[in-house]
DNA sequence: CTGTCCATGTAAAAAGTTACATGATTTA
DNA sequence: TAAATCATGTAACTTTTTACATGGACAG
């Protein structure tokens, strides 16, 4: 049998820690895991209707406001947190990436540097931005206990993002170090082809 | 405008060093970009057919045996590496990595803390296994100049693999000693209580 | 009274995997 | 001669994104 789909599981477990409405759920999931989970509003809420039909979420009407009707919570139901726990059993998938950036360089031109180095910059400073984030998060972490009731494996998987993002920040320099002098010698065979061709200019 | 399908471009990037077959295509990703591209066959054919047709590649009949007819290699052609050119000068679109292991690891209960040790323990020694397999390429690198045109490019992705594989291994190990000591506080809160309850026992 | 954020939702398209059918060639 | 590997291909399905429509709440 197939794995089963994540997405209905990830907003069953989101909804044990609280009750959220799709647009909470997905900013939650945004902020929460700092990048190594996202969903689009195309999956969520039919998923939310699918778990409704399912018995595995209830509806709890309005959400925070007094006249406001529009916004609609869900919590989980027994049914939900059963399905949750067989799913959180299931060994976890191996993702199969795709990384647009590494597979470009190694199917770059060696006589366009540029390129490969201007995305590398960028990677560099976004990379850099989201460990600051990811430290603040975890200085956060023992303060949010009321919310998360498993802070600790929280704290895991935002360490996971932290590990990730130094390796790659250090990749980065170096591989902008290499790039830099792949540029110089360039220049300098450049040099020294116009020399040869215009010696006494 | 929506950034361009990869698969076609990747294809016409691997045929730049050398025809191939599309069963050829396929071993070449899965071999040297060790883990960070992929493709299926699903994908493959159909795309070779439509850049067949869009005369960005041409076929080249038998492969290499004498009366081999089945084995169809392909080439790229002049259209098919002005294409690619504008592919790769376009800046590399980000991944929205979605990551199984981390995503229930965050949703899980702290009660049931065997299952994500093993799931770290698997993942543990699988990455170990790729840092040794992206260390053994790295070394072969220098000696495969000829099949492809700019080895410094290759060699900076697969240090790429190399430097997340091993932050990857760091957090593993982290993580498994801390789970240990959750473990161990646990066998001692539940060892308090049985004494509270069987005092004289 | 305008722009931004909050909020829900759908339809269609796109992207990707899986399962299967088929058969040649090579190796043990 | 059996098993493994090489090889091509398709159809169905699943999964995911994107673009759009709609409108309330609120801040400046």
């Amino acid at each position: 049998m197939r794995p089963a789909l994540a997405t209905p599981y990830v907003i069953l477990g989101l909804l044990r820690f609280g009750p959220l409405s799709g647009y909470g759920i997905r900013a939650e999931l945004t902020r929460a895991t700092a990048g190594f989970w996202s969903e689009s509003y195309g999956q969520i809420y039919p998923a939310l209707r699918s778990l409704l039909r399912g018995g595995r979420v209830r509806r709890l009407g309005q959400g925070g406001g007094k006249r406001t009707r529009r916004k609609v919570t869900y919590a989980i139901t027994a049914k939900g947190r059963a399905a949750l726990e067989a799913w959180l059993a299931q060994s976890p998938r191996a993702e199969q990436p795709r990384n647009d950036l590494l597979v470009k360089l190694y199917l770059s031109d060696r006589e366009f540097l540029d390129k490969p180095e201007a995305w590398i910059r960028d990677l560099l400073t976004r990379e850099t931005e989201r460990l600051e984030r990811l430290r603040r998060m975890q200085a956060e972490v023992p303060r949010s206990q009321h919310r998360h009731p498993n802070v600790r494996f929280w704290s895991f998987a935002l360490a996971h993002g932290e590990a990730q993002a130094q390796a790659t920040i250090g990749w980065c320099q170096r591989t902008l170090g290499a790039l830099a002098l792949l540029q110089q010698a360039r220049a300098r065979r450049l040099a020294a082809a116009a020399r040869r061709k215009l010696p006494f200019e």
